[in-house]
DNA sequence: AACGTAAGGATTGTTGAACAATTCGACAAG
DNA sequence: CTTGTCGAATTGTTCAACAATCCTTACGTT
């Protein structure tokens, strides 16, 4: 059928150069090689990339509406550095998107995203790989909030991870804030396979107090 | 106090050419004055507005993150004309945000701002100015989410009007539309101020049922 | 009539250079 | 120590040019 066709129509989308720096420069600054708070100067990192100044501006403005850079006139752009106040936020947000996610009705292929989620984290964590394991718990979240099948809430949790991410470079510790969740995931994907979803969302609610409560607790955005 | 200027920061932030021309051509689309699936020439809009090709393409740029403009690569940016199943993903976001939204205790100040959007409402009905019961009824679901106190959930809200807006203007009977629901925001203004807030969740339902199968039944976005 | 091809004009994509506007640090003066 | 001033460095914006791509039209083939 000629119906199917439209599946791969994202495949048949080319891409400007402005939206390739931009993939590159998110991509750094998620993995954390530009540190939040860091300066980006236009004259280095298009030379650095081989492309024009005019090019990079396009490209940084894309991030900066994804709240990854932030765009002072006349001083230059920054890797944006989360205040307690957007942590909090971000939190709030949180509970917003999964919490109306874990409520509906789960469909087994959404359930088997977040299972092999589960596993990675729990085999990440067993080889120390604490990087791992926080990569596998942002694909758990994503999935849960995938559970509603909605373009605009999928983008709308990626952007929320990717600054998520950007608090988690600015601490010290990733293993004590990702280890004491492993646990408590694998109980909520149980929850959820029995439908059992009252509780599950109560479950997540606890996860979000306590992890709310230990992320603000230890960040420190200035020191 | 010295600390008390910071609240003044806001005002001291000015703003680049490129964000005001956005600005500009945010209005235009929202007010329907670029109606959707209309091309918007860099070479003509440059020159109306006197600034250059590339100020404009950071303004393209920051509405197209927006999902107002529509960027098809040496095709040029399009207004945005958006499919039945975007319809549908707006509402789905719509039943997560409000929905989650109206189960909050409400402040006195938050169901202030509610109630005036529905004072507003029902004025502009009474005069026939159908137009105004549209921004009036937007305003009254802006405040719902506002319950959040969250800058993000505000942001995404903001959002996605903006793109329903797209919606409205691809219809040529807003009267039809709108003002079936003008009681049944007076009624869950009632039931928010009496604090059922179980009643309030399910009385939005039913809103967003009725107002998705209306939309979806005479939206045709290509004739 | 349906299809492939070619040519052309028009529009966007990208670059590089130039200049104006602004910031920031250094340094001198009070 | 504070304040004013200067200048280097960076960003904001424009402009002109060229490459790449798309759309239309025309033409020829089957």
């Amino acid at each position: 059928m000629v119906a199917d066709l439209a599946r791969h129509r994202s495949r048949l989308s080319r891409s400007s150069t402005a939206e390739r720096v931009a993939d590159i420069l998110r991509d750094n600054i998620i993995e954390g090689a530009f540190p939040p708070g860091e300066r980006l100067s236009e004259e280095a990192i298009s030379e650095g990339l081989g492309v024009s100044r005019n090019t990079l501006r396009e490209a940084f403005r894309l991030l900066g509406h994804e709240r990854l850079l932030d765009h002072r006139l006349n001083r230059g752009v920054f890797v944006r550095l989360p205040s307690v106040e957007d942590v909090s936020d971000l939190y709030t947000m949180r509970r917003v998107l999964e919490g109306a996610a874990v409520r509906r009705a789960a469909s087994r292929q959404a359930l088997t995203l977040i299972g092999e989620a589960v596993r990675d984290a729990e085999r990440a964590a067993a080889q120390g790989d604490w990087q791992g394991v926080g990569t596998a718990n942002i694909r758990f979240h994503q999935a849960l909030v995938g559970l509603h099948g909605s373009p605009r809430l999928d983008e709308a949790m990626r952007q929320l991870l990717a600054e998520l991410r950007l608090v988690f470079h600015v601490m010290d510790n990733p293993r004590a804030f990702h280890e004491p969740f492993i646990g408590r995931n694998r109980e909520l994907l149980a929850l959820l396979e029995a439908g059992r979803t009252e509780e599950a969302a109560a479950c997540l609610d606890d996860y979000f107090d306590e992890a709310e409560r230990l992320l603000i607790h230890a960040y420190q955005p200035n020191g």
